[in-house]
DNA sequence: TTGATACATTCGGTAAAACGAATATAATTA
DNA sequence: TAATTATATTCGTTTTACCGAATGTATCAA
């Protein structure tokens, strides 16, 4: 049920922060998207996605051989609190910036008629 | 300055959680009191302190053998504003309640006639 | 100056976390 | 079925963080 500490402990790490700003503001993405985005190899990314899934607070869904992966709606509402805190000081920041923007330059991004 | 990731990494540890959590409360404690009330050894708690301190989360005045912690009124607003949220997840929770109750309890608390 | 009190730091050990590289699985297409 | 694409996991290593125990420092009082 997201403890307290396992919250932090996931907040500790860049990558993973980078990954919860990116998805909080596009909804739902895909790794490849992802880590297109953040510039990273493929297993990085997957197993920071599979410690923030293992604590509930990213929830997926398959599609074919994609998978989509979104910040779980059930998370609790002082997380998100702090999740929209975090989102704020991103907003300005050239990181965040530069992430989205390799997001958007990504061709052959996986169409998502029926999400 | 606190950077972003020295703020995460402070919160990550739960003693450390505790301890702000107490100085939001209380607004200033000394180092004898913060280990009474969390029950824990006086080195353990001054290494945390040395920590937060480190990072400017904290800020120490001295006063005679006593020295005083509190929560740095320099700190970033989004800083702040987390702590917030932290603060209003704790209220409730019987860990925050037994801290606060065992200062309280505590007897030859130094007298801070001039603070 | 000696002792006592409050606090800080060092040291050695341990356990957790993150990493890159390699490999495995799962779904799709040919 | 074989090849390809997307994603996940394992493995061995390195780094980092926390801990208890012991020791050091600073202030005050006698």
């Amino acid at each position: 049920m997201l403890s307290e500490q396992a919250f932090f402990e996931i907040l500790c790490d860049e990558t993973r922060r980078r990954m919860l700003g990116l998805l909080r503001r596009e909804g739902e993405l895909c790794v490849c998207e992802l880590y297109y985005a953040l510039d990273l190899a493929q297993p990085k990314v997957s197993r920071h996605l599979s410690v923030m899934r293992e604590a509930e607070i990213l929830s997926m869904r398959r599609d074919g051989t994609w998978i989509y992966y979104r910040i779980n709606s059930q998370i609790p509402a002082w997380c998100d609190r702090i999740l929209a805190q975090l989102a704020d000081v991103w907003m300005g920041s050239s990181k965040q910036q530069q992430d989205a923007e390799r997001l958007n330059g990504m061709s052959n991004r996986p169409a998502r008629c029926c999400a």
